[in-house]
DNA sequence: TTGCCCGAGGATGTATACAATAATACACGA
DNA sequence: TCGTGTATTATTGTATACATCCTCGGGCAA
């Protein structure tokens, strides 16, 4: 009984658990499986609209169109079965569900609530080469805020919040959160082109880090629930500003 | 409580007129795809322990053992290396993931943080049709309390959990809860066999469920962070205890 | 013995063939 | 005209063939 569980540890230890890398990105270098590249462009595909919502997947459209077999289509689409993007109706494909608005709210308020766990376990078990990347990630933000690059912002921001994500050490925790934060990359593209925002979202960055370096989990889970806070409300500002816009055009 | 109608409700439950959004049961009546019940009993055996960790999954193994050819056993792997529950090495298959201790742990704060918003959009969001399924599952609950059967009580604790999120109506929701209710199926087990736990927490369920029909919101969403609460306490005295009679044991 | 090369075997990656199922169109009859 | 049954076709479900890659062990030389 203990010996077993004792092996397991072992085991995991050996095995070196966390390296897992965003889906899809090479997986060895130079090599790459078709079904990840297909995953990844089908996803983004899908997450930037060029896949309307409701519309059919058909697996030889998509193979010939990728220049591929079906083998790898299905498959891709297998993954994007359980991610939920696409729906599957039996012996009829799939078809495109894509996110919503009311998704994308959803998951800025489930982070509210989760993003606090991932502060405070980073900053119990963070790591000092992890520390070095977060470092090098702020730095990036801060020249790119100096460049007023909201784009490289937004993919930094994800990238920040992933290793985070990482350093928490928690395989749970990641399955969670893990592709919410490329389900609402857009999101916060936006959230980030209020104007100001990109200083200060880089701003509590910092202090998130500093926290976490500390080791103080209490104060690390404070600041990014108000990082978190922060974004959301931007987002909003940002909608009701282009509703407004939307309406103007209307009348005019 | 009316025993005409527990009947009623027991057989309705029976019957199986229960579609169970599950995934991988049925996704209509009669036919399965194969892919599907591989995937259900691939990660069932997962789940029990029936792969160890670390044992690498042959697809033709699994084909001939499953009397199918390699495609729906491909497809069922993906859908595992999306779960976490496998890890892919490239060009040499897949190894068992499994779930540690661990990440059973982090999944009941996880929930903690969770459910909180289950019950609070459920009761805000929630169908007649649905809270009807809900006091279904009460009532069945309440009839193996009677019984002293553990296991159903389980199953049925899963069931109840599941129907709350999916009167939640939020995707993101669902995608970060969903297949956790499966992964700690188990440990729950062990949590409501600490003597008079079952009892107690039926009894939760039934206030919790009183307040999302109320559409109390927040009375729901703190009722049910006890509620996590009490549960994961009561795993953790399983847990104590179970290492307390294993040391004795090895004493012998 | 140690280290390296290399080739066989096995496993995965991809493509394609065949079977089963659902959608569609069309002809036929009331 | 409308509805219905049927044939056709498109599409998915499953199986299998072929290509590619990795591992592992034998043989050989230093």
């Amino acid at each position: 009984m203990c010996c077993g569980r004792l092996s397991l540890g072992l085991e995991a230890m050996l095995e070196g658990g966390f390296e897992l890398p965003r889906r899809g990105e090479a997986r060895r270098a130079g090599r790459e499986v078709l079904r990840d590249s297909i995953f990844v462009q089908l996803r983004d595909d899908i997450l930037r609209g060029r896949f309307s919502r409701g519309e059919s997947l058909v697996e030889l459209k998509l193979a010939s169109q990728y220049g591929v077999s079906r083998t790898p289509i299905r498959e891709a689409i297998r993954q994007l079965e359980i991610e939920g993007l696409v729906r599957y109706l039996p012996n009829r494909g799939v078809v495109v569900e894509g996110i919503t608005t009311q998704d994308v709210e959803d998951i800025f308020v489930i982070r509210e609530h989760l993003e606090g766990l991932v502060a405070r376990w980073a900053a119990a078990r963070v790591t000092p080469e992890e520390l070095k990347k977060l470092h090098e990630v702020l730095e990036l933000q801060e020249f790119y805020v100096a460049k007023d690059d909201v784009h490289q912002i937004t993919v930094l921001d994800t990238e920040f919040h992933r290793l985070l994500l990482e350093a928490s050490k928690s395989k749970s925790l990641r399955y969670a959160l893990g592709s919410m934060l490329d389900y609402v990359e857009q999101a916060r593209l936006r959230s980030l082109s209020v104007p100001g925002r990109i200083h200060d979202s880089v701003r509590e960055h910092k202090s998130i880090l500093e926290a976490v370096e500390a080791g103080d989990s209490e104060e690390a889970a404070r600041l990014i629930a108000k990082h978190m806070k922060n974004a959301r409300n931007n987002l909003l500002r940002f909608v009701t500003e282009q509703e407004k816009k939307d309406n103007s055009h209307e009348d005019s």
